[in-house]
DNA sequence: AAGGCAGATGGTAGCGCTACCCATGACGCC
DNA sequence: GGCGTCATGGGTAGCGCTACCATCTGCCTT
């Protein structure tokens, strides 16, 4: 009366059927899959053929239990949509593709409460790493961070002070040059128009001051935001609003490079001159700003590069080998085109 | 000499913590939390009390492996970036969120293999529903599906052979009606415009050849496609060249809203007066197709309902509520507008 | 020749949880 | 009064894997 091989499993073969066909302990099977190089060539090549004959996969739940720790990258962004965090992501997934690593996503939609609640539901999972959106966490998710026991990288932004390692870049810089850009083109009356103020939007917004106050031009009804989520819908609108306000309005930076679309099309549908009455530059330097008539100066931003690179930085910390520098910036660049090119 | 309580779980608190300081067995813990109806009120009581206390959280690894069911939601889509899948994965977390469930992305980079690689990855993790987009697994992704031992819905399109459950639309109708609506406002020698002519672009193309057959305007020399991905750039580049081909043209059906967007800038660029001189659909109706000038017709797709949908059908299926038809037909809508009002 | 040491392999004992089965007591039924 | 049934709770035995330590061999050292 043999007992049933497994209760709940379903018959999948396990480490231990492995182990016999190979004629080996089940420990070794485990070493020949994790480190190939403590296992003798000979065995190594029996085990193999029984793992193929068997069509063996671990198990990878009964790894994590076993090892306190799941092949499991975290990601919070504050949002899907947004295909500035989606060209992260896609940096993210395509670095980890050829590695076991899973993805496991998740969506903040910018809220600082519903990010602790991700990292508390993540956290007991034991991930390889987590890589976070911001730099702006709450005190309770910093800690959560900072006792998750795995590499942290805080991405899309640099600062002074990471949890554990940071690439991004400087959105005040970025705020600054594209202001910078159209004042030394000529535009005075330049508005900035912004939709949902996140952290990011608020330092570039901070950047636009910097070099409005410096040239002399700042004036406090040039700035048109709202909380309202981005499109290229509010675009419009908001540009509609920042005119009301300011007939005199001769340019816009614009918060992103959705709202710098329905600008565009706004001085369409109204006749409005761009570049000569309306100067505009975006943020983000998505493909579409290139295609644009006019094509749109914007500021080009590595979103995919962050997405590697975190990576790269996450997995070598995994294998011991942390990075000298922890905060890396990956830069910005401006690119001018027909929409400020008066 | 009393042994450490634990070698490598960090010193966390587990379950029997919690049952001993409840005063309890471990197992009514667990019942506490999992089916609390089966345990009394003041037991009930008293465990939460301990549960708080110690700030005990399960561990999801240990109880994947325990009931051979991770808490888990494998989701395949072929792209991050296309916004289109962006708007489903963002239905699928809408509908996820207040659950304990996690989400597992995959991305299969429109390749067949890469799905099954992918399947083989997400099956021994046993999680608890897998949503793939499309309906055109190979072979052997399809029995992986089956044998996954858990709801799988197939989404973003509909057809007679579900692996199990299904929720999306017809792109072959869409495709007819986008081209229909055109032929009855007058256009003739309208051009199909499609980049990455996965399988759903593949039917919007047949839609589109049924509807120009059927009204005896069909010319091969009208199609003009690529297998490089789309973007608004290759919008621009393929009317350029459909136009080269055929001078003729008076409308297009593009494949996409990037491709559309890519039409209607080049349109300005060269001063072809849009509809008049050339009209263009569009497929998906993204937000901006509304705003762009002049404002696109499309065909809206019900993305974000899909992924919503899909969420509910699974959790439906696996709370043992499996649906009456499990192939939901969400449709679409013409969405007419400037670029064809002539 | 004894000792030391590194490399290769295996055995044992869990990781933290839940499936399965059983114990107990209260209640109702014939 | 015997017995089934239900509600409630607990004990035991894993789930499939890996950490930890032990063992064994062969070879080098002194």
């Amino acid at each position: 009366m043999t007992k049933p091989r497994s209760r709940r499993g379903g018959g999948r073969p396990t480490i231990a059927d492995v182990a016999r066909k190979a004629g080996v302990g089940a420990i070794t099977v485990s070493r020949a899959l994790r480190e190939p190089g403590r296992v003798s060539e000979d065995l190594r090549r029996q085990i193999h053929a029984a793992v193929d004959e068997l069509g063996y996969l671990p198990d990878p739940n009964a790894r994590a239990l076993a090892s306190a720790r799941a092949e499991v990258f975290g990601v919070l962004v504050p949002s899907l949509t947004n295909s500035v965090f989606a060209e992260v992501l896609r940096g993210i997934y395509d670095s980890l593709s050829d590695s076991s690593y899973r993805i496991q996503l998740g969506n903040t939609h910018y809220s600082g409460l519903e990010e602790e609640r991700l990292l508390q539901v993540f956290g007991p999972q034991r991930p390889a790493a987590l890589i976070v959106a911001g730099i702006d966490q709450t005190p309770m998710s910093r800690r959560l961070l900072e006792t998750a026991g795995c590499p942290v990288v805080q991405v899309m932004e640099t600062g002074p002070d990471p949890v554990d390692m940071m690439v991004g870049f400087s959105h005040f810089d970025g705020g600054k040059a594209a202001t910078e850009h159209m004042i030394e083109t000529g535009y005075r009356r330049i508005g900035f128009i912004g939709a949902r103020m996140d952290p990011r939007s608020q330092r570039r917004l901070a950047g636009y001051r910097a070099a409005m106050e410096a040239a002399g031009l700042f004036d406090a009804r040039l700035i048109t935001t709202t909380p309202v989520p981005s499109s290229v819908t509010l675009g419009r609108e908001l540009f509609r609003d920042a005119l009301a306000k300011v007939p005199t309005l001769d340019g816009v930076f614009c918060n992103n490079d959705d709202i710098a679309l329905g600008v565009l099309f706004e001085c369409h549908r109204a006749s409005i001159a761009v570049p000569k009455t309306i100067g505009i530059t975006g943020f983000n330097d998505l493909d579409m700003m290139e295609v644009a008539f006019p094509s749109i100066t914007s500021i080009r931003t590595p979103r995919y590069e962050i997405g590697r690179l975190s990576v790269a930085m996450a997995l070598a910390a995994i294998a011991g080998k942390r990075p000298q520098e922890p905060v890396v910036d990956l830069g910005f660049e401006l690119r001018c085109r027909e929409s400020t090119a008066r």
